[in-house]
DNA sequence: ACTTGAGATGAAGAGTTTCGCAAGTCATGT
DNA sequence: ACATGACTTGCGAAACTCTTCATCTCAAGT
C-alpha cells in the first residue's frame, strides 16, 4: 500500500469533518439534489458550496451528472449511510453521558 | 439544542480526522494501553501524542485513569468499533472502484 | 530530600482550510 | 448572436491545525 493506511482513514475522516459536507452527504442518502436545490436547503454561497462539492467529489464519494441546465449529485458509495448512522450513535451517546453528569452535578455531588 | 446539529458532527468526525488520533482509537479498541505503550506502536514524540490524546480526551472518546507510574487510556464509547469497521468498509469500496477504474485504462479504453 | 521516568501543558512557527469575491464556462430561451 | 440562470474556478485574507521545544507535574525508588 502507497500511503500508510492510518493516513488514508484520517484523511478520509477530515472529509466529513466540515458542516456543510456533513448536510450534504446526508440530503444526498435521502436522495439526489440538483446544485440549486442544495442551495435552498443550506445556507451558504454558492461558491461555497460548490467549493465544498468538490471536495466530496475528489475523494469520490459523490458523482456529479449535467441534467440540462442543472447538476445533479448523488451518492457515489451507499455505505456513507451506515457511517453516518453510526457517527449519530455515538453522538447520542455521548450526548447522554454529558447530561448524566450534569444531573449528577446538579445533586450535590456526594464525592469529588 | 444549542450547537447547530451538523456542526456538531462536523466537529466529531474532524476529531478522526488524524492518523496518529485513528491509530490510537484503533488500538484502544482492542484493549487499553498504557501511554508508553501507544509510544512504542505508534512512531510520534512523546508531547505529540500527549496532545493527540488530549483532542480525544477533551472530546470524551476516551477516558484516562493513572495507575501508579503510568496512565492508562480506554475507550468511553464502545461504538467507535462500529464507526472506524464503517469506515473501513467505505474505503474498501473506494479502493475498488479505483483499482477497477485503473484495469479499464490499461486495456487500451475503447471510448474517452 | 533528590533523582528519574512517565506524561501533560503552553507557546510559537509552519502549513492547511475556509470563505467571499470576481471572473469564467455551459446550456437554454429569445 | 445575446442574455440569463446555473454552476465552477482562482485567488487572497483570516482562521485554524500540527508539530516541536521548553517547561512542569506526579509518583516511585534511593
Amino acid at each position: 500500500m502507497g500511503v500508510p493506511l492510518y493516513q488514508a482513514k484520517a484523511e478520509f475522516f477530515k472529509t466529513l469533518g466540515h458542516p456543510a459536507r456533513i448536510r450534504i452527504l446526508e440530503l444526498l442518502s435521502e436522495r439526489d439534489h440538483a446544485v440549486h436545490e442544495l442551495l435552498e436547503k443550506i445556507s451558504i454561497e454558492p461558491s461555497n458550496l460548490s467549493q465544498q462539492l468538490g471536495v466530496l467529489r475528489r475523494t469520490q464519494l459523490v458523482t456529479s451528472n449535467r441534467a440540462g441546465g442543472a447538476v445533479v449529485y448523488s451518492i457515489a458509495v451507499p455505505e456513507v449511510r451506515d457511517l453516518l448512522l453510526a457517527g449519530r450513535r455515538i453522538l447520542t451517546q455521548l450526548a447522554a453521558a454529558q447530561s448524566q453528569l450534569g444531573a449528577e452535578l446538579a445533586v450535590d455531588l456526594p464525592e469529588s
